[in-house]
RNA sequence: GGAGGGGUUGGGGAGCGGUCAAACCCAGCAGACUGUAAAUCUGCCGCCUCGUGCUUCGAAGGUUCGAAUCCUUCCCCCUCCA
């Protein structure tokens, strides 16, 4: 283990506990089984799971073996971190359609061949109550009350249902199962994975480190990025939708990204602070960013992404890669009301009036005011809506 | 088991027989401005065949010229006591 691979692994940790065994770990050049889970409760993978993701890449890179667990049962219990109510519960069903979509963009980040994909559902369904019982016992209601979470609902008298203190049970024995010599996670599961230490040594197995990383904010700046907040950044996002989503941060939040997303050097970020000092425009070294961004999930489109972006937004021009769109009619004619809904670049027809009545819409660069405009059939037609939908309909 | 409180348009939260498609706040959207944004200002923010049109206020019935508002039953949630 050479000091430049340690600090690749340490680097934008929030927190490693407990420091020496993890450093032990490391100098022993075990084959060392790194575990990081998620819950398949949102189908789609966001970059604020890529900072995690780029985390066990990295394990995965210096020869450890990564482990992706996919909550399939825990899921159904609903994790209660950072909420201050109760998951609704999803069905099985549900969860085991999610839990497809998320191998499919793991592999995006991660070696397809050097991870081992687990799902919990595989020894929860099997525990005998008697077992389970015994796995409850690792842990008590008083240190269960500690944490944060339950205390503030305890205190507030808001409801914690029974199940809810499992979750984190459950988690633990997942790294008993597993064997895990560490386990990863966003700063929010660290009860979570310190849990995962207790019920290991509760039935006499060596205690995983644990290694968490920082939460990523979402676009807002603000809160945690995620998908149920809808400030989120989805690795399935098209490339100029990831490229617009990037751009639409704030100057701010721009620096976050940069270290927790971005694989420039820090001696570079810093390169870049200080041309912005020097009068840069932020908004070019923001382009770095959303570009280098783009080019990872999206092979090589980043630059593509970024003229379309300059070009729609800087020129007010509309890129040529336009989504196509066929609007089937039955008449001559159509109205554009109906065609922007069934077009499905807006929702419904009121919400075409409504834009419409706000000089949002444009047919071929020109602006319609009037809600009884007609497009032909057989005509292809840039159509716009605000800055930032546009498509080329085609009326058939 | 007992006593009370409550379910309103994406979220929060008014309304408590007509003036209610429903105050207000947040989020969202559009326009202006700009360095993409943010901030700010303006407007919008259920649906349609855009009209003194249609469907909404947990569900189903009922009273009434008229109900989100009153009554009945049901479903769900919360608090307190046990």
């Amino acid at each position: 283990m050479t000091k430049e691979n340690l600090e690749l692994l340490t680097r934008g940790t929030e927190e490693i506990i407990p420091e020496e065994s993890f450093l032990e770990q490391i100098k022993s050049k075990k084959k060392l089984r790194v575990k990081a889970g998620f819950d398949p409760t949102s189908p789609d993978l966001h970059l604020g799971h890529t900072v995690l993701l780029n985390k066990m890449k990295i394990f995965q890179d210096l020869g450890h073996q990564v482990i992706f667990l996919i909550g399939d049962f825990t899921g159904l219990v609903g994790d209660p971190s950072g909420v201050n109510e109760t998951r609704p519960v999803l069905t099985e069903e549900q969860l085991s359609k999610n839990a497809e979509t998320y191998k499919e963009q793991v592999f995006k980040i991660l070696d397809p061949n050097k991870t081992e994909i687990r799902f919990n559902s595989e020894w929860m369904q099997e525990v005998h109550p008697s077992e389970f019982i015994k796995m409850l016992s690792s842990y008590t209601v008083a240190r269960m009350l500690e944490r944060d979470d339950f205390s503030k609902r305890y205190k507030s008298q808001l409801p914690i249902s029974i199940h809810e203190f499992l979750y984190p049970i459950l988690q633990g024995f997942d790294s008993v199962k597993l064997e895990a010599d560490i386990e990863l996670g966003g700063t929010d599961q660290k009860f979570n994975l310190l849990l995962g230490r207790e019920v290991q040594k509760h039935y006499g197995q060596k205690q995983q480190s644990i290694l968490t990383v920082p939460l990523l904010e979402g676009l807002d700046g603000v809160k945690k990025m995620s998908k149920s907040l809808g400030n989120y950044i989805a690795l399935e996002d098209s490339p100029d939708e990831m490229f617009g989503k990037i751009m639409s941060i704030s100057d701010e939040l721009m620096w976050r990204y940069f270290s927790l997303l971005s694989f420039k050097t820090s001696g570079e970020i810093d390169q870049f602070k200080k041309e912005i000092k020097q009068g840069s425009n932020p908004r070019d070294i923001k382009f770095i960013l959303a570009e280098e961004i783009v080019d990872r999930f999206h092979n090589g489109k980043g630059l593509q992404s970024k003229e379309n972006f300059v070009n729609r937004f800087q020129k007010g021009n509309i890129s040529q890669e336009l989504e196509e769109i066929i609007v089937k009619i039955d008449t001559e004619d159509e109205l554009i009301t109906r065609i922007l809904k069934d077009s499905r670049l807006l929702n419904s027809t009121s919400e075409a009036m409504r834009m419409i009545k706000q000089g949002a819409v444009k047919v071929n660069e020109e602006k319609v005011l009037d809600d009884k405009f007609k497009i032909k059939r057989g005509t292809s037609n840039l159509v716009q809506v605000g800055k930032k939908k546009a498509a080329k309909i085609i009326i058939d």
